[in-house]
DNA sequence: TAGAGTTCCGGAAACGTTTTCGGAACACCA
DNA sequence: TGGTGTTCCGAAAACGTTTCCGGAACTCTA
């Protein structure tokens, strides 16, 4: 009977009717643990998020977009997702269980998404054990494992060349949480562009923060602290650039009259604050798209060697560097 | 050997040891589809999710907000969760397939997230197979389907109230998508506490819209261009009192000087944007946390009889209503 | 018409657990 | 010392599929 399900062999056109007639009669689904058990293929891809334990609510929106493309791609392909994130402390959240737990549901392969810690010894077996694995901003390193991200550093160049281009010398930035991919690319592009402009990086500009809103206001206040101001800084998130327009303003200073800020991300966010954010924008769903095709490449054919797929950003601009509307610039 | 990871019965304390020693050795996890098969529980449930055709990318935050709080508190309880979403149109995507895909999986419960029709037939045969499903904001009939919602009704009515006691007395609104219960419930706030108030309505004064930011803006256009336009409204969602807020200004009008505008749900753009938005405030983590007691209730106790919750809402006051700050009320 | 080939289908093994059943080993009491 | 309990553990059945194997029935060819 079952043969009538799994193409596989020869069945006769009349039982498959009556096979079929019999399933549609009796609302037959096949059940999906037998079925795991013997085909060792659950069809199940474990989506590990953890943003951390300081904003455990997931408030940042950048990651719901991804795997709103993540879903998007992999349902198209059968696969169904567990989703492992914001656990309650008791239960032994965190990566490491989340790889564990993502092991003995027997997934077929796994997402990591906004994990900081590539090293993590869970996280590491399950690589080892040879469960195909993709990284969103994160380079992991393995036989199975490949990674998706945007071009930040290309990204953080083109803020940094708009401020120029708009005449400011004295640009800042605020970067991410430190040991995260994508703050360290963006503050390399920071870096790489100012120095082809010719500029020379004051002490103090680049500041320190971690992606949310009240970092970026912290940041932006020891900024304006400085005996010699910048007149822009370059945000390393959208929600950060949004805290600094606040410390700004708070200061008695305007945006982008005084000081013109660029964020990156362009989350909704972005278009709806007031002044609305000149940002990088990432193609967020384009970005889980990629991790899934990744992902389901790496599980279909056991050859395929892991590869690194950057995917290309773009300047918007809006009304918080003082310039005229549109999308200025991409770069690949 | 399983007798040890399963309490159940007798074993000696050194066997005990000796088994447990063994299988940190070799890193043991038992097969979650071979325990599934015989013991009849998956530990999975199955959150379904559609936010609709129209917005299919989930842009409205409210949802993911109120699954932070049932993954919280259904990890605690050792459930997994399965999340059907977003998918692709090609792949049977809709309540439709969900609940197909979560039967399929053998979830253990269903918890029913923005669905809009209770009288889907494949989640009809979900609940009618037994398997304990709750709803949240869609009141669903069954021997074991619970529902789940903020005060809707009596939120409206604060709104309405707050804005009565600002002196003002032509209160339009603006309703959320027509067949859903929370716009229902809304609408039918809105019309109590102005029959309370002893304010008749007036004609064209109940605007429709469909939570999302465009209908908001268009929905308080067609407000404006009334013979006697609202000097307040209250929009049944946040992101329509955005929109709206932007209508006003684009006509030339301010907020809250000329019209005052609030929101429900409190979502995090509400104090981002200018003017800052006095809200009715829904606790999601509280909404999804309840759905996850209700729902692990009802699937250890095949005995309780389901029931519905209905969560306190409050007033937070901030600017765009031209008020004092602050929270003013709540309601239980 | 006998043999070879083809088409279909029934039956059985296997997947990795949980749970039950029965018995081995031992201790205790009379 | 024989009977009666008690404590532990090995063995086996069951869960619902997939997949393989072999055979029945039928069709073709010589």
């Amino acid at each position: 009977m079952s043969r009538v399900f799994n193409g596989y062999t020869d069945v006769s056109a009349e039982t498959r009717l009556r096979v079929l007639a019999w399933a549609r009669k009796l609302d037959y689904t096949p059940n999906a643990a037998a079925r795991t058990l013997v085909k060792r293929r659950s069809q199940l891809i474990g989506v590990i998020l953890f943003t951390g334990e300081s904003h455990p609510d997931l408030q940042h929106p950048f990651f719901l977009e991804v795997l709103v493309g993540l879903k998007h791609s992999l349902g198209a392909d059968g696969y169904d997702v567990l989703l492992f994130a914001h656990e309650q402390p008791g239960s032994g959240r965190g990566p490491h269980a989340y790889a564990r737990r993502a092991r003995h549901h027997g997934v077929d392969g796994v997402v990591v998404l906004a994990v900081d810690d590539a090293e993590e010894p869970e996280l590491q077996k399950l690589i080892a054990s040879g469960t195909p694995v993709v990284a969103v901003d994160l380079a992991l390193a393995g036989e199975r494992a490949s990674y998706v991200a945007s071009d930040n550093i290309g990204g953080a160049r083109l803020a940094v060349t708009h401020l120029h281009g708009l005449g400011h010398r004295r640009i800042a930035t605020i970067a991410g949480l430190a040991h995260t991919k994508p703050a360290a690319d963006r503050l390399l592009g920071y870096r790489a562009e100012l120095q082809e402009l010719g500029l020379t990086p004051k002490p103090g500009y680049e500041a320190a923060g971690d992606f949310y809103l009240e970092s970026g206001e912290a940041a932006m206040r020891a900024l304006l602290a400085l005996p010699e101001p910048p007149t822009a800084v370059f945000a390393a998130s959208d929600m950060m650039a949004v805290g600094a327009i606040r410390a700004i303003e708070d200061a008695g200073r305007r945006c982008p009259e005084d000081i013109a800020v660029v964020g990156f991300d362009d989350i909704q966010l972005a278009e709806l604050v007031s002044p609305a954010l000149t940002t990088i924008r990432q193609d967020k769903q384009a970005l889980g798209a990629a991790a899934a095709r990744s992902l389901v490449q790496l599980i279909d054919d056991t050859e395929t060697a892991p590869h690194v797929s950057v995917l290309p950003v773009e300047l918007v601009v809006r009304e918080s560097c003082g310039a005229a509307k549109g999308v200025a610039a991409s770069v690949t």
